[in-house]
DNA sequence: AATTTTGTTTGTGCAAGATCAAAGAACGGG
DNA sequence: CCCGTTCTTTGATCTTGCACAAACAAAATT
């Protein structure tokens, strides 16, 4: 195992008030490892045995329902700490972690979050913050189902995917991982042929491009309209 | 003020292991409050300088969208923490907590939390697990919202209550709290045209049976099969 | 280069459920 | 007891978006 360099932790929130050193510790308990595209770190139910943090890639949070279908429920960006059942005093996974493009993680045993939570300053403080801002997430997800129209949503998960890992290019704002309208369908709760079509009838407007599991939205103003109305 | 009485938390998972001078301190920083059926406690938005306990009563958690219309997030039921912003590092309440029946609440600042978190054994961890099971809550509407169809979620909706605040009666078990159709609708994001003539045809077949703003489950069983067809 | 797999487009018919409209029933306060 | 308010029911109509189906296109595999 390489050594592993404080310098990857300490521009994050959780670990960045640390000292050089303690850095160090930290990782001297971490294990690297790195995830093909579309593999599944974790499953729902498993024992949650460790925690991790996205050091770079992408990762979902999916759930299965009992008919089989998919439900795509929070994006993990990197640098963001995921899997911390252990914070909610859960001994299994809530739901199953799947990397959206290859990915490399950080991972730790569960039983030494109590300890990183005692020992460093600020790390309990920044980890609930990340808690509390996917429960906010999450009530906006419901609110938002429980009220718009699927034209609406699509066009607010497109809005949130292009805040979150937009790319400027020449054309517009890129999302930079590859997704399918199979994807933007679960996260929007309907069907890849609803996406489809309107993908196509946006792309005629000119608000957006696509190709093969890439999207570009050109005109990310025409999208927020689409939102309220 | 009255003096109130430590045997008050006792039973409550989050003070059960303390001593009982422990919980006299903890009462003598708490302020008694009734509040009326259907008024707010807090707003969305409102600074969060205090947390609750729900002594007894029923509250309801709801979010006001954009366009006016209210959903309901989350039903509280007497025993538990809420408004617990500050936990999650919020500085401001995330929405609205409005009561279903008149309740009673005990309210402490929330300058006092980090002093419970630490000085109060079990305090944290009870209500971080509170917290995950409202987290794995969320997830699992998220889900129901996406796939199923609006029968299967006023059934779901459904057995949620009567497991919560069921009360077993002759004829079935019933809802223990004035409940109307507009309310059902906002929980599971529908209209109540669709609730009421929903609950009209399965009174018609004898699974449930209703009047004005009660609702008594005759055959949970019925229900759990129409959940998942 | 041929073949399989995976992702996308598009059309058509249909059904679930939203919307509009109106009236009836239960309750609460004067 | 009456009246206004709130809650519920029911009918008629209309829209949305799902199911099914078939074809196409790009990538991956051989």
């Amino acid at each position: 195992m390489p050594k592993l360099d404080p310098s990857l932790l300490s521009p994050l929130p959780p670990f960045s008030r640390l000292p050089r050193d303690q850095i160090s510790q930290i990782l001297d308990h971490a294990t690297a490892k790195r995830f093909d595209a579309g593999v599944a770190i974790f499953d729902e139910g498993d024992a949650a045995d460790r925690f991790f943090l996205l050091l770079d890639g992408y990762v979902r949070v999916v759930r299965l329902t009992p008919a089989g279908e998919q439900v795509i429920a929070l994006h993990i960006p990197s640098g963001q700490l995921f899997g911390i059942a252990k914070a909610l005093q859960r001994t299994t996974y809530p739901a199953t972690a799947m990397t959206a493009v290859e990915s490399v993680v950080l991972c730790w045993p569960s039983r030494l979050w109590d300890g990183f939570v005692t020992n460093y300053d600020g790390f309990a403080t920044e980890t609930y913050k990340t808690v509390g801002d996917r429960l906010g997430e999450m009530h906006n997800r419901i609110a938002e189902m429980a009220t718009l129209h699927v034209e609406q949503r699509i066009a607010n998960a497109l809005l949130r995917l292009i805040n979150q890992t937009g790319r400027k290019t020449e054309h517009g704002i890129e999302i930079d991982f590859p997704i399918t309208r199979q994807d933007i369908s679960e996260m929007t709760g309907t069907t890849l042929h609803t996406v489809s079509r309107l993908l196509s009838a946006w792309q005629k407007d000119g608000i957006v491009e696509s190709r093969r599991k890439h999207i570009v939205v050109k005109d990310p103003h025409r999208l927020v309209i689409l939102t309220d109305s």
